[in-house]
DNA sequence: GCCAACGTTGGC
DNA sequence: GCCAACGTTGGC
């Protein structure tokens, strides 16, 4: 199966992209919306995401990550004094997964929402779209690459 | 802090 | 199953 292309968003002020450089590598639990979860069984080993701030001053792609395990139940969801935790989610009928992601890069320059807006390669992009508000999202291998190649050059 | 755009919940 | 009310996300 073909490698498969991702964007991960992630308020900098809970776990930044310098966060995740870091830790190496950290399971993106507590995703509490159904079509991100959907996306997110959908992952594989080996998959690459775009790392993306969001509810920031300047809401920017600022990394890369890999995904380096399949989804598994999430074990926020069982835990009565977590944020995440879900009283009708079950050990025998989980209702929440989560991914283990490692870090790869971090770009040399951020790409903003409002750069990647006024690129047209890649206004077609769910990002861009009004109204996005999706925490997991599908990108193109093109706008992946396109993206990796301006936040990659200074 | 405002508000648009969703998603979720619950009464009927 | 409809839909109004409410909650959340996230850009600005």
């Amino acid at each position: 199966m073909a490698k498969n292309y991702w964007l991960i968003k992630s308020e900098p002020t809970s776990y930044s992209i310098d966060d995740l450089a870091k830790d190496k590598k950290t399971d993106w639990t507590g995703i509490r919306n159904y079509q991100a979860r959907n996306y997110m069984k959908a992952m594989k080993a080996g998959d690459e995401a775009l790392f993306y701030h969001s509810s920031c001053a300047v809401p920017a792609v600022t990394g890369l990550a890999k995904i380096i395990a399949l989804a598994v139940p999430d074990p926020t969801q069982f835990n009565s004094k977590d944020y995440h935790y879900d009283p009708k989610a079950t050990k025998t009928k989980p209702i929440w997964c989560s991914v283990a992601v490692s870090f790869a890069k971090k770009f040399k320059k951020p790409l903003s929402l409002v750069e990647i807006k006024a690129v047209p390669a890649l206004e077609t992009m769910l990002l861009a779209q009004k109204g996005s508000r999706l925490s997991i999202m599908p990108v193109s291998k093109q706008h992946f690459d396109e993206i990796v190649k301006r936040g990659m050059s200074k």
